[in-house]
DNA sequence: GCCCAGGTATAAA
DNA sequence: TTTATACATGGG
């Protein structure tokens, strides 16, 4: 099996789409999904890394993006620049329930707290799935991601040791819905409902509005098309495309968001200054 | 110590 | 309908 398109290994897993990768010295990167884990470098990714069906699929080896790229710059040219930052990063292709957890667990929260609190959550909750690939950590078993079925057998108390704040009841609510069904809630639909019905869907569970929803199509449903809106998306596009409707961007717009999102976060403050000085109470001029 | 984090629920205005 | 605040926790 062969690569469509440019793949940047390491832009994929760390502009904030998985919370399940650890960068290794040497430029290596173990990363895991539902039960499994792999251990690669950007050059093994090359060869490897296509050649296991499930990360192929992982990471959507079979998409040409740069064809993808090239039609997201023709209807809009700013993106030439933007995706020029990251030219080979993918939409993942999570597995839906662990997507919406952790998108749950994303909210107010920073990547590497999220990372702690996913990593806990599998070590508590999941099943062992083998011994850990991770150096230095060999006698150490890895841990599946744990079933909504599992969590929903959780009480409130049992989920403390995640220490995930006001989070824990979200993933809870989530997980009685998504195991029991509740209110027609069935996952495996959301691939291809219509987006406007899958999104309410998903905003029905207690801690998840409109962002997380969107997050949790695009990343765990690779609905391709759905353009999640955060503070950094508003801000750019309010600088960058002002008046411009996301759904003009077309079938591709979420990874056109990816796009505009990891150039905002490349450039950080260099962008938006006035950020920075964002205290309280303080004037900012 | 302090600010803030790829938001959301809830209570006012 | 729009705007403000609390939320738990800990990384930087």
């Amino acid at each position: 099996m062969s690569i469509q398109g440019s793949f940047d290994l390491a832009a994929t897993l760390e502009c904030g789409q998985c919370f399940r990768w650890e960068a290794l010295p040497g430029g290596q990167y173990w990363f895991a999904a539902e039960g499994k884990q792999g251990l690669f470098s950007q050059d093994g990714a090359l060869s490897l890394l296509s050649e296991d069906p499930y990360w192929h699929r992982y990471f959507d080896l079979d998409r040409d993006y740069d064809i993808i790229r090239r039609e997201l710059c023709e209807r809009e040219p700013l993106l030439k620049e933007m995706s020029a930052y990251a030219p080979g990063i993918r939409i993942l292709q999570q597995e839906p329930w662990e997507a919406l957890c952790c998108f749950i667990l994303s909210q107010n929260n920073n990547i590497p707290r999220i990372k702690g609190i996913v990593h806990r959550l599998c070590k508590e909750f999941g099943e062992t799935k083998g011994i850990s690939l991770l150096p230095e950590k060999e006698e150490i078993s890895f841990y599946s991601f744990p079933s909504a079925k599992r969590l929903a057998a959780c009480s409130l108390e049992e989920l403390s040791p995640l220490r995930s704040g006001f989070r824990a009841r979200y993933l809870i609510d989530a997980a009685e819905r998504v195991a029991s069904k509740k209110e027609g809630l069935v996952l495996s639909d959301l691939y291809t409902l219509p987006v406007s019905e899958a999104r309410e869907a998903l905003m029905k569970i207690l801690g998840v509005g409109r962002k997380v929803a969107d997050c949790t199509l695009l990343f765990g449903f690779h609905r391709l098309e759905v353009f999640p809106v955060d503070v950094w998306i508003r801000r750019a596009m309010e600088t960058f495309f002002p008046g411009k409707d996301p759904e003009d961007l077309g079938p591709y717009a979420g990874i056109a968001q990816q796009y505009i999102f990891h150039y905002c976060r490349s450039k950080g403050q260099e962008l938006f200054p006035e950020k920075a000085r964002q205290k309280k109470g303080e004037h900012p001029c």
